[in-house]
DNA sequence: CTAATATCCTATTGCTTTAGTAGTTTATAT
DNA sequence: ATATAAACTACTAAAGCAATAGGATATTAG
């Protein structure tokens, strides 16, 4: 089990946006080359995160993208949705009608509590609790050295 | 986000198993048939279940699958990993010498955090909880009736 | 011994998703 | 005007998923 590129990729752009918040719009570019992705599939991350009203853009020389609310106003549970799209472990998630036997009902207790647990992490982090997370653990390290 | 069929089904098996638990063995047809699963899958599902020392098999006529322990000793966590892999959110949780940027770090906090949260739950439950659940659940809706 | 049964093993296939590439169009600052 | 950077659309290679197919092997019953 692991996550897709799309989120790891997506996640990580979007924090290179929170850390840049109330300064100029960071460009596509310079995101892919700060973390080492490929450009053009960037654009494409960032434009899910962009229609989903996370990220907001400025077209033209100068332009790019930044974050369309301040980083404590977004949680980690809003871009993870959007990019890995809704969390459906089971079909009869979904279609309820779906569900034949009741063997189901016992394991759809249990993915019903890994969705709880897996959104509840996600549900209670910002990003700007990872930027704070961020800069405390570069300060450690400057205590080391 | 979903669980692949793999998983689902692999769980549905297995907790057939266990409801049979001490009795003769249970064949691929017998389950396949219950879950409504493909005959052909189910059986490579089993086997991935059977080399992973979570259920046992007797070959010939009368022969089928039992589980290879308890159901209390069976937890849901090695299922899972059993039928989904190892749990490696990215790639820096395999080989750490990946991880270029700080960046990572943060994140990196976050897919633990997750991975934490998911086999937290797996763990705490064993087949034998699953059973109990679905026998309580079933006289529920008998008093109803 | 033989026939039936059910697991075991390997290969193949269609399908979908993922990750990435390519090229053109549109808006805007200078 | 021109350069810049986002916006949009289409395409593609590769991988994983969900099966399907067919034969080999072991075991039991008659």
């Amino acid at each position: 089990m692991k996550l897709s590129s799309r989120t790891r990729y997506g996640m990580r752009a979007i924090l290179e946006l929170a850390m840049e918040y109330g300064k100029s719009p960071l460009q596509i570019k310079s995101i892919a080359h700060r973390e080492d992705i490929s450009n053009k599939y960037l654009e494409q991350l960032i434009a899910m995160l962009k229609s989903a009203g996370l990220v907001r853009s400025v077209r033209g020389p100068r332009g790019g993208y930044s974050l369309a609310k301040p980083p404590a106003e977004i949680r980690l549970k809003d871009i993870f949705l959007t990019l890995e799209g809704p969390m459906v472990p089971a079909e009869c998630f979904e279609h309820s009608e779906y569900c034949p036997g009741c063997t189901d009902c016992a394991t759809r207790q249990i993915w019903q509590k890994l969705q709880n647990a897996i959104l509840g992490v996600l549900e209670s982090v910002t990003l700007a609790d990872l930027i704070d997370q961020s800069i405390r653990s570069k300060k450690m390290t400057n205590y080391h050295i």
